[in-house]
DNA sequence: TCTGGGGTCCTAGGACCC
DNA sequence: TCTGGGGTCCTAGGACCC
């Protein structure tokens, strides 16, 4: 049996250590990186944060309650960004499979460069040794014959950990661990398990597969392979990953609203990024989807339509989702706003067939190089100026990727 | 004083066509 | 003025991840 080796590597605490790393001042103190605009919360505390209670979602008065003492930082999602597609090269030099999960986790499968290397631990060792040399800050690394198992092994030693799981060691380390502990199950799914009596993936990886097909469907399979410590995705590196399939924007308002101009002019600034980040990326969709949290927070609908052609041009994306809205009465004010755009086709390059379509057409490639440049919003449809409401700059979340996106042409 | 944002995958049910 | 079934596309909603 040939086995593969992979590495899960976890920055600790990714975008608060690169905050304490740039500002010294912030080393060893309880600190919560927060979006702007007073409804943000927090994206990530340090540990001596987290020693305190502050955790991801927390809004910041909650942290202050907790931990009054702590240091609120807005975030640098140009900074975090940066440093994570350095770390992603330092990668680079020890294997060409590197998949990036999320800003600040990726797999590496080694398996062809432990003869170069001698290790996978000596590989996980420089690693460390070079993110701690050049940008101060640790991370957690797990080794083990598969994705799933990297990512847990990553989880068990945090912060600056390194854990191996040897193939030898799976069935042992399944056989007590709680079903919870792995990625892929969720509250939802963990209940639903423990009332089937399964509270271990040692319990979940014994149970008759078909009882877990007849009550989770296909995933069913999955569930009790996952309960065995068995996976065989591959790492998918970059260039290689499946297109994209949706582009959205979505954004709490910094007040209540339910002033229907001023929910259009917020809904023109969504589709202005959509429009403008579907162009970028080269892709067009048929579907548009507009999404509404209402003031209490709880109530929320979402509802899409799909158009004749694809567009990726903001003014249809504008229409489309006013549409959407005009069939709804809305029964509170609007605290979040989204739009997203799906149903995508890849490659998209029109040439259009009138003057006056090829006169837009030049006007938005001036708008979206402009805006690329001077950052986005900058120059943007019309009748946005009224308002001139500055829009926070959201921290960027997690599953961005070092390179922005995933591949988006079809080989 | 509350509670962010960007994605993926899966299921169910209806419309419509052959 | 009936009958069934497969395939595809669509909307809606849930669960999960970071």
């Amino acid at each position: 049996m040939e086995y593969r080796t992979i590495l899960h590597i976890d920055m600790n605490a990714f975008f608060a250590s690169v905050e304490q790393s740039a500002k010294p001042e912030l080393r060893g103190k309880p600190i919560a990186v927060v979006g702007s605009g007073h409804r943000t919360v927090i994206t990530t505390s340090s540990y001596e944060a987290r020693a305190r209670g502050v955790k991801t979602g927390m809004a910041i008065w909650e942290g202050k309650r907790l931990c009054p003492e702590l240091e609120i930082v807005v975030g640098d999602n140009k900074k975090y960004q940066h440093t994570s597609t350095e770390i992603n090269k330092i990668f680079q030099d020890f294997t060409p499979e590197v998949e990036a999960f999320s800003i600040d986790e990726s797999w590496l499968d080694v398996t062809y460069s432990l003869k170069m290397f001698g290790s996978a631990e000596t590989i996980a060792y420089q690693i460390k040794a070079r993110i701690r040399h050049l940008f101060d800050i640790t991370c957690s690394i797990g080794i083990a014959p598969n994705k799933l198992l990297a990512k847990l092994a990553s989880d068990m030693q945090k912060p600056d950990g390194l854990t191996i799981i040897k193939p030898e060691d799976v069935a042992g380390v399944m056989e007590r661990l709680p079903i919870q502990d792995l990625c892929g199950i969720g509250k939802k799914m963990q209940r639903h398990l423990n009332l089937m009596s399964i509270y271990t993936c040692g319990e979940l990886g014994r149970c008759d597969e078909a009882r877990l097909t007849r009550k989770f469907g296909i995933i069913g399979r999955r569930l009790k392979q996952m309960g065995q410590g068995i996976d065989d995705s591959p790492v998918i590196p970059f260039g290689e990953e499946d297109e994209v399939k949706s582009v959205g924007h979505s954004s709490t308002l910094e007040r209540d609203i339910d002033d229907p101009v001023e929910i259009r002019r917020f809904l023109l600034q969504l589709s202005e990024m959509v429009g403008s980040r579907a162009r970028r990326y080269n892709v067009a969709g048929k579907t548009i989807s507009l999404y509404v949290r209402y003031a209490d927070f709880f109530s929320s609908w979402g509802k899409q339509t799909t158009i004749k052609r694809h567009t990726n041009q903001s003014d249809e994306i504008y229409r489309t989702a006013v549409g959407i809205l005009e069939t709804v009465d809305l029964e509170q004010p609007v605290r979040l706003l989204g739009i997203s755009l799906s149903n995508l086709q890849h490659e998209v390059e029109q040439l259009p067939l009138f003057e006056d379509d090829r006169k837009k057409l030049e006007a938005t490639k001036a708008m979206d190089s402009v805006n690329q440049k001077y950052g986005n919003m900058v120059v943007t449809l019309g009748s946005l100026l009224p308002g001139k409401e500055k829009r926070g700059s959201h921290v960027i979340p997690p599953s961005w990727r070092p390179d922005g996106i995933k591949k988006v042409d079809v080989k």
